[in-house]
DNA sequence: CCGTATCCCAGAAGATACTG
DNA sequence: CAGTATCTTCTGGGATACGG
């Protein structure tokens, strides 16, 4: 029962996704459910209590839906997004597009070395559903 | 020269909007530009130095400017969107509607006590000039 | 009026080791 | 396979005082 006060919308919003590896964690499961040793493969550098971390306060936020598989030893755990995480779709869509742009502008400017890596803006997939 | 990398541009755009005063500060200055001390008024908890900081960091993302008036002790120090700042606006409005939402579902489900108090979504005076 | 310089703290995130 | 428990580190932000 958080008792948390936003000032404007965009602050809650903020509040959902950010967390260093939220944007990306949510883009491998806008693709499909994946399992907890899935998201461990395709984000190498996160450690296994910091995913557990951010998978949890997408949880408790209502983005994500935890299933656990097994009764003993070596469970399976698949992490789902929510209706509500669906809904998420042009929101994050809107940031990427943003974003590539944003950073495209600076490096012509000259203003910065900045540069997006590997953009899936994957998230499109979540702009079906939301009709 | 920020040598920074992301890895999808929602990361990007986080990097720009995220700061525990930046969404209101866009949202004021989305109204009209605004004076150091018009921003002091309207975010009145916010330090002088934290109020600084967060405009020279929009200022060096290039989403702000900052123009200076008067050559000697009482300066006049005025902060205006530019055109990478208001281009925002589609990102922001979505994020306004999504945050005001999500806030809502939480506490209908009893999941939270969140709220969203004086929300003007007042980034809409941004969507005109995007065309 | 506006900004900088210090010092300080809380919270986020990393490393590592251990359990069911 | 998944998660928890500690301990440590680092950064964002707050308080305060000073200077152009």
């Amino acid at each position: 029962m958080a008792k948390k006060t936003y000032n404007i919308g965009v602050e809650a919003t903020l509040a959902v996704i950010s967390g260093k590896w939220k944007p990306r964690i949510l883009c491998h499961l806008s693709v499909r459910p994946q399992r907890t040793c899935d998201l461990r493969h395709d984000l190498p550098e996160i450690s296994q209590k910091v995913l557990t971390q951010q998978l949890r306060e997408l949880a408790e936020d209502g983005i994500v839906e935890r299933q656990v598989y097994g009764d003993k030893a070596p469970f399976k755990v698949v992490y789902t997004l929510t209706a509500m995480g669906r809904s998420l779709g042009t929101v994050l869509v809107q940031m990427s597009i943003w974003g590539e742009h944003h950073v495209d502008e600076l490096r012509e400017a000259g203003l910065a070395d900045a540069s997006v890596q590997n953009d899936h803006s994957g998230f499109e997939n979540l702009l079906q559903s939301t009709t």
